[in-house]
DNA sequence: GTGTCAACAGCACGCGCCGTGCCGATATGC
DNA sequence: GCATATCGGCACGGCGCGTGCTGTTGACAC
């Protein structure tokens, strides 16, 4: 027991990413429905044991899938323009959103979330808070260049614009589109932009 | 067969009537996890045909549970201030969100709906839009009365408003708290209020 | 009354996934 | 080579699903 705590798996690390792998390739062909650990495992030809020696439960597994594919896209370009930064990203996010595997990924994992506060709170934390800070942060830069007005807290307003998005995404038959963003804009800019 | 089509049931509707109730009070104590139509046929004493007679899926039967007690609680003031009107209201839907047995039922629903983007439409169809539209018909009537600019379209601001909300609820560990709201609502009255 | 018939409660089935044991094989690090 | 952890495979009890079947009940017609 030389330096044993963090490190030393067997082929542990390839094998988990292959999982993670196998996890995504079944929700692009099967969806969300049908996503659980036995099929995983079957896919992948492994045991379970295999799975639940790295994850707790389907809803750990499909976060850290999530993060393989989520981790960025999400990178507002800084123009001199916060609008079509804004909507370039927004777009962006809405088509990655509608393409597999990340559409049924987190939607698998946000539907187990509603059952469970904690699993909610990591959601938030790993993914949503990520978002919503890289819109605040956006938002805050265009306020240090003028193009919105500098006294007002734009917190809100980054959540605002990310659960707008997910609202829609989540809960309306209607697509994250091109009209449905400019909407969102509209009125973000009515609100915030330095007066023309 | 005089006229027997629509109605003739012998004890069904009051069964009906009963079987929403004991799916209500299961949500309310259990919760989202095991509301299942066979806790609820075992809860009521009753077959699991007399449930399948009537509802095809348990999230048919969610959603006509949540009308028994979603009804309203939905009705803006209409006031001199619509500020204050729309105040109200979100304050007691986050409320009525938050309390049993309304929650575990919208989010059990909720959950089933991102594994079906029919039920997900039907769910909009019958909740969503109506609290959407409610806010629209709000703050239009207020476009009238020149407590907002008229030349807008303020129906994705409608959407906004309502969105917003249910994305904290769902999605983050946030309440949807006075001060969430009064942050919504302060975008939203920067965007349209007529210059003070 | 008596007869008819749908709704009913109860039970059982096969299915699939759950999470957890136990096995014997494998390969890794000492 | 030897110890040890990971592995694949298999089986288990539990539970909800959706669907059969059986015998009972109660509303209604006559």
């Amino acid at each position: 027991m030389t330096n044993s705590p963090p490190a030393p798996r067997r082929r542990g690390a390839e094998r988990t990413r292959a999982l993670l792998e196998v996890t995504l390739q079944l929700a692009t062909e099967v969806g969300y429905a049908g996503l659980s650990i036995e099929a995983v495992a079957r896919r992948a030809g492994v045991g379970k044991h295999t799975i639940y020696r790295r994850w707790p439960s389907i809803a750990a597994l499909l976060l850290d899938a999530l993060e393989v594919v989520w981790v960025s896209d999400l990178d507002y370009r800084t123009s001199q323009d916060v609008r079509a930064d804004l909507r370039e990203q927004f777009l962006r996010s809405s088509h990655a959103l509608s393409t597999p595997p990340i559409g049924p990924v987190y939607r698998a994992v946000i539907a187990e979330a509603q059952a469970d506060a904690a699993l909610r709170a990591r959601l938030h934390q790993r993914f949503l808070a990520t978002v919503e800070q890289r819109t605040l942060d956006r938002v805050t830069h265009a306020q240090q260049t003028g193009e919105l007005i500098a006294d007002v807290d734009l917190e809100y307003a980054a959540e605002i614009l990310c659960g707008t998005l997910y609202y829609r995404w989540l809960l309306t038959p209607r697509p994250v589109d091109e009209s449905a963003i400019d909407g969102l804009l509209d009125m973000f800019m009515a609100a915030y932009a330095v007066a023309a």
